[in-house]
DNA sequence: TTGTAAGCGTTATCAC
DNA sequence: GTGATAACGCTTACAA
């Protein structure tokens, strides 16, 4: 039926009305009459006309897109961040062209430079590749979400908190001694605060600890045999103490658990061992027993980042637009799980 | 630096052309000499120049962007498909803009309308929630994956033939008796053809099986429990023989494995039970004991759709579009990957 | 309350 | 090879 678009010419030409009221109806309809509403209305609906964003948007700039770069969606974390911020369209009502970083810094140069000559009106960061000193020469409302983040502003979760909690109901579990299990991190990246935090705790409790900082691969069988070693290693150190192990996800944490139940048949491996793991992921959830962790606030992440990037979008949007002084930084709690592998 | 925007009307006062040169630089630079294309490469250098394609869409109304609708993000097999399609972006050159469908055919179909407002060029729909009949009478291009698709283009995973491997690998695994459990499907939906795969292989080979149609729930705890229920009677039922369970999907199979492992005490379980999962999820090779199942190829699977997506698109553009006498249906053959649930 | 006309930044159709 | 000029569909002063 809709063979050819209906534009205002049309409806203008049907109602006996100029393009501007047409235009008017949409944008100020209190300005017209009642009935002549209703003739546009109507002829709206008898025509069939669909609104045309893309000319909109070249009339007065605002397209109502965001643009988003994920560096993967294979972790849990990020699709799930993902979908909480596209979810906020029916709040926002802004689109979103989403984009999924490869890790080069270059090509994901490129995605914003896209982004940009379709004149989104902001930019959600997640990968980690571009410095958010790059981020912030491109002078468009930027939020990036537990990453590096001097120069834009962002949302992160309370890492440190999060390690204190998770330190903490180890240490209440009655461990002998605890160890934290994580990667060489970029002090710069928020989760490096997740080591800070476990120190301290340990620290301030003056309880022995250990901080093993390894890269332990990328793949469930590099993990396996990884973990397997240093775990070895922990309980020739610590014979007959009760290890509270704090490992920095629940990949790796469920791994864990598997190597412990595997390799060294502790039926009653609780006696033994504690875990906890971060991101409260659905792994940590469905595991052979589940893994106590700190769950981040996804949701809260998202609505979040999404208020910070409105809220910058609508300065602009002014007659005169003044820039933010500092960048904002908010900080988001996590929420400690009890689960299986702790008291 | 890059106050206002750099338009052609800049570079045309700068380089001494008219408008109309600068769009034949980027669109048929061939037509200028040499000398001119690098004057006007220069002041676009210079000037930093950004292209604008929103006013190149309302011109000739191409926009690069299609639509996306997905079911949720939560499930890996989504975020995955999601993650491939987009990829996408580096070898057709499309944007996406992506929505999570909420289950509500209203809201989907807003979702559809938003989209068109920006004159996408195509969609790719992944939610069930509308009908293909309905997808059709937008008149654009259309490719569904995995969902009723009588009415448009699709691409699907060979659902039977991944049920025919599973039940022979089962059958191979010197199972007794073969059960499927699955909820209840619509036979329109394309994993309906597991059931019809796993019961024609049982009967061609005359082997004893059971269909157990039955939702279990939603929750981990709810599957947990259903699940420990059903096997309970299963178990009476074919007490002393070797059981082989074909799930529908490895979350399931994770819990019934988490199931067997704590309920029944089967450290040799798999002297009694052997496990075929579907999807190749994350799950399946993290659990405790890695599971077997049937694989989807995503990407191929993403691949495929893009192209049926892009062909459809081409076609529209040219000068006599012919539309498709008959929706196009690729299937894509599924992978049986052989973990330790099975021999 | 409504209309006129000038944009917005490109592309396409003619001319020259 | 290059340049006017008219679209593309809508918004927005400025008038009336």
């Amino acid at each position: 039926m809709t063979k050819k678009k209906v534009t205002f010419a049309d409806i203008a030409q049907y109602t006996g009305f100029s393009k501007t009221t047409i235009s008017r109806y949409f944008n100020h309809p209190d300005t017209l009459t009642l009935e002549n509403q209703e003739k546009i209305a109507d002829a709206l609906n008898v025509l069939g006309y669909r609104e045309n964003k893309l000319a909109k948007v070249l009339a007065n700039g605002k397209t109502e897109i965001v643009g988003i770069i994920v560096p993967n969606l294979y972790m849990h974390y990020y699709s799930e961040v993902l979908n909480q911020i596209i979810s906020g369209y029916d709040k926002y009502g802004y689109k979103f062209i989403v984009f999924i970083g490869n890790g080069s810094k270059d090509t994901e140069k490129q995605y914003i430079e896209e982004l940009l000559t379709y004149n989104i009106e902001g930019l959600i960061v997640l990968s980690h590749t571009i410095s958010s000193k790059q981020l912030a020469s491109y002078h468009i409302p930027v939020v990036t979400i537990e990453r590096e983040d001097k120069y834009v502003c962002s949302v992160n979760t309370d890492n440190y908190m999060g390690a204190v909690q998770a330190t903490s109901l180890l240490i209440k579990s009655d461990c002998d001694v605890l160890i934290h299990i994580n990667s060489k991190v970029d002090p710069a990246v928020p989760s490096a605060k997740r080591i800070d935090g476990f120190l301290d705790t340990c620290r301030e409790n003056q309880f022995p600890h250990e901080l093993v900082e390894k890269d332990i691969g990328n793949t469930y069988a590099e993990n396996y045999e990884n973990l397997k070693r240093i775990v070895g290693e922990i309980e020739k150190r610590y014979q007959g103490k009760k290890i509270g192990i704090f490992m920095s996800n629940d990949t790796h944490a469920n791994v864990l658990l598997n190597v412990l139940l595997h390799e060294y048949h502790y039926e009653g491996f609780q006696d033994k061992f504690k875990i906890v793991g971060f991101d409260n992921s659905p792994i940590s959830a469905q595991a052979i027993i589940p893994i106590s962790t700190v769950g981040q606030q996804i949701e809260r992440l998202a609505d979040e980042a999404m208020q910070l990037l409105v809220m910058q979008m609508n300065e602009r949007k002014k007659r005169s637009p003044k820039a933010l002084k500092k960048p904002i930084h908010k900080v988001i709690t996590p929420i400690l799980i009890r689960r299986n592998t702790t008291n």
